[in-house]
DNA sequence: ACCTGAACACCGTTCAAGT
DNA sequence: ACCTGAACACCGTTCAAGT
């Protein structure tokens, strides 16, 4: 994809002439990334998408770093669908392994896209919020509030670090005995089963005290 | 630690007058790297350091990238012990757990530490010995050896995504209501538990095909 | 074999100035 | 409010040339 040719009597190659915002300059910037990487995603390289000059972006972002973490919170917005809990079908088990592969995929949808989202999210609030419903619905499973936070926190380092090394360059010519996938599901399944004992466990324990001389 | 003032008659600053080795430089790097992070390790930096140019760098090696992969197979070496199956008391579960937390305390050791062992190590021979004696030890747990190979890939990721968050920037600021040791923890666990639970079960079935009316 | 000098083609960021 | 021009202080990498 080229830069279009500009009519004659205006400067601006690619851009209608009104000013840009945050949102626009990070979706820019995601449709960069998939042709550039993010070694290539440099901030003249993305002004000149944008037809503007790379000083302009200050005037939007602090810093790079905060665009690309801006960027970071997209992708997990695009892949994080809110827990139906209100569905008498719903089950945690499913939903948490889904969230899990979510976030796995979009990571590998787009070029570099774990190493973008390894990077921290903006704590905006609605992100915040989101994140209180998803403690909630996992709490149907019976684990307590911090061991959800932990869960969650888990699987998230877990689904996009099986991504990065997914993503490695060193991935090409290496040996790969075992596939990402394989290697994903396991890893994911085996913590689900640690969760699963836990709370067998736990209700073990809570039916001994009710019945002490069963 | 300031460049040490040369004497007047030699124009090397830091150095003694014989040839450079890969190993010198990775050292070098490393030690480095504690003082600048990895942002501010450059070539023109770490020459410096070395007392030659930066361009000499690359007789030595590929690129900046091949030095870094060097880095982080210098840090698994640090971290990863051999183990020691002959000894009757070798429990495997201890030897997996104690081996994640190497990796991370090592990631955590130095500065940006996870984000060098995040990177691809150099497929040297030698690595590959260790990764099968490493495979052949945890197969006294009974997984197979394809389990144990993944069992050990997810547990390092683990490791070094876990550290990879707890040294993010963005941790600075943040309401960090799960320590990074806390969480660490919880998802070792977790996911030992998860392998047990695998093995219980093979052991129940296998029972059952042995007597198979009991 | 090991290193330098000098260059090429870039970076992120700042800031006065423009509109 | 939004953007430009121009600069500052860097980068990684290449390559002919030196010893």
């Amino acid at each position: 994809m080229k830069r279009a040719a500009a009519t004659k009597s205006t400067s601006q190659p690619a851009r209608e002439r009104n000013p840009l915002d945050r949102p626009t300059i990070v979706a820019t910037a995601l449709r960069l990334l998939d042709e550039v990487g993010v070694d290539g995603l440099s901030t003249r390289r993305l002004a000149a998408e944008l037809g503007i000059k790379s000083a302009s972006l200050y005037w939007h972002f602090k810093d790079k770093g905060e665009l690309l973490n801006e960027m970071s919170g997209v992708m997990f917005e695009e892949c994080l669908r809110r827990p139906n809990t209100a569905d008498p079908a719903f089950d945690w088990v499913d939903w948490l392994a889904d969230g899990c592969r979510s976030i796995r995929r979009t990571a590998l949808s787009r070029r570099d896209g774990a190493q973008v989202m390894a990077r921290p999210r903006p704590k905006a609030p609605n992100t915040r919020i989101d994140f209180e419903e998803n403690v909630k619905a996992l709490m149907t499973s019976g684990l307590t509030d911090m061991e959800c936070r932990l869960t969650m926190q888990t699987l998230r380092r877990f689904a996009i670090g099986a991504a990065l090394q997914e993503q490695s360059t060193a991935n090409a010519g290496a040996s790969v005995v075992l596939s990402g996938e394989e290697g994903f599901e396991f890893g994911l399944q085996t913590f689900i089963d640690g969760l699963k004992t836990r709370l067998a466990e736990r209700a073990r324990i809570t039916k001994a005290v009710r019945k002490p001389h069963a």
